[in-house]
DNA sequence: TGACATCTTAAACATTTGTTTAAAATGGTT
DNA sequence: AACCATTTTAAACAAATGTTTAAGATGTCA
């Protein structure tokens, strides 16, 4: 009778569902979209009974919830930590350094899986039409990131102020997620020809590229 | 009898209901998507009957075509007039001038309208789920374009080579795109203190950061 | 006026959606 | 074995979807 969807238990072996639930969940709404995934379709992925779904997590909207909780917990965790490692290095850090360790941590969780299925499909749908509560995305990961990066940046850069950097860092940002999604398009639609170039290649240009950005404004500072 | 989503007419007076349909529905997909836009809520707001979409497009699908024919069309154009006006101007063309009128006549039409109900929005969904025949999306816009803007570029920059080239303007997409969506999403999740900047002086920003991006590739060419 | 093509309309169609329900199954403890 | 909480299941629910249908309205030309 108790709805175990309130406390979600760690011993029982129902947690076994539940896991299998949250995997089979957040590979179709990647793919597909919160809206475009039924709960007969995740059942299904999840092989178990559509009911389920409300039983252990109390609906679809709650199921949706709980993935985000926990990837954006890594999310940010993964990247805060690579800048405190950049940053506790020995020696004084280079910009290359921490744009390469940024871009790195940024976006291997986000490509980990198969094509469509990835985190970064996931992250863009949510941009683009949001089913979190409203705040949650930026309180509970990209602002604490923004804020760890623009003190490390403005460290290794004396010359940017803190107007300038928010808005470098929406630039990179826009790089890297774009560079995911445009090759992505470009592979889904039939275009081999253009943009060959692996993650790590795309990952080297961002880092060239973004260093010659940033140095671009040691010259004159005005906004 | 005759159904008119064939041919469709440009003088009878129906071409009323077809606009209205057009411009209705291109809301309502930029707004909330194109399969959670029901044909109710489009005949709804252009004040006809649901199955007029049937009559006049043959379907929901085929007016989402239609719509996408004429914008793609429209920003073919509009980017490479933009492009031709720079280059073919009085002087040797600088690179921050390419870079600021590519911006803008990139931006612009992406941007008018409502908030939520920007061009930008059915772009970035279409990228995300795509509901256009595979490849449309590039062959009639984006390949053009990205072309085109490759020569401009590498006249201007005689140190680019070909696949630097088409990297450099992924990344200059990238910022541009992803500078629009973050804006709106901070906009949209009550944080009036992250990000207080209007689009003309992200222009700015990203003109500087990008031409200092792409002399970065001066020294060493080496991909 | 009468005939015709064009357009508009309300109703019906078959699917699919998320959630609820109550019964059946399961597994451990007394 | 008997009891109990926990979990699983199939069926039912109301609501919403895109499309089709056939009847009605409208306007134009003879």
């Amino acid at each position: 009778m108790a709805a175990p969807h309130q406390d979600i238990r760690t011993d029982s072996n129902g947690r076994g569902v539940q896991d299998r639930l949250i995997e089979a969940a957040e590979g179709l709404f990647s793919r597909r979209g919160f809206n475009e995934t039924s709960v007969r379709d995740i059942a299904a992925a999840a092989d178990c009974n559509v009911a389920s779904i409300n039983y252990y997590f109390g609906g679809k909207e709650n199921l949706y919830l709980e993935i985000w909780r926990r990837r954006l917990a890594q999310m940010k965790d993964s990247r805060l930590a690579s800048i405190e490692k950049v940053m506790s290095g020995p020696g004084r850090p280079q910009l290359e350094d921490l744009l390469r360790s940024h871009a790195i941590s940024f976006l291997e969780p986000l490509i980990q899986g198969d094509r469509q299925c990835g985190l970064i499909n996931l992250m863009a749908r949510e941009m683009i039409d949001p089913h979190l509560p409203r705040g949650m995305f930026l309180d509970e990961m990209a602002i604490p990131v923004m804020s760890a990066l623009s003190t490390a940046l403005m460290a290794i850069c004396p010359w940017l102020d803190e107007t300038n950097v928010q808005v470098l860092i929406l630039l990179l940002v826009g790089q890297l997620v774009h560079t995911v999604c445009a090759k992505e398009m470009f592979e889904n639609s039939g275009h081999p020809g253009v943009l060959h170039a692996d993650v790590e290649e795309l990952v080297e240009h961002v880092v060239r590229f973004s260093a010659g950005g940033i140095r671009a404004y040691a010259g004159a500072n005005g906004a």
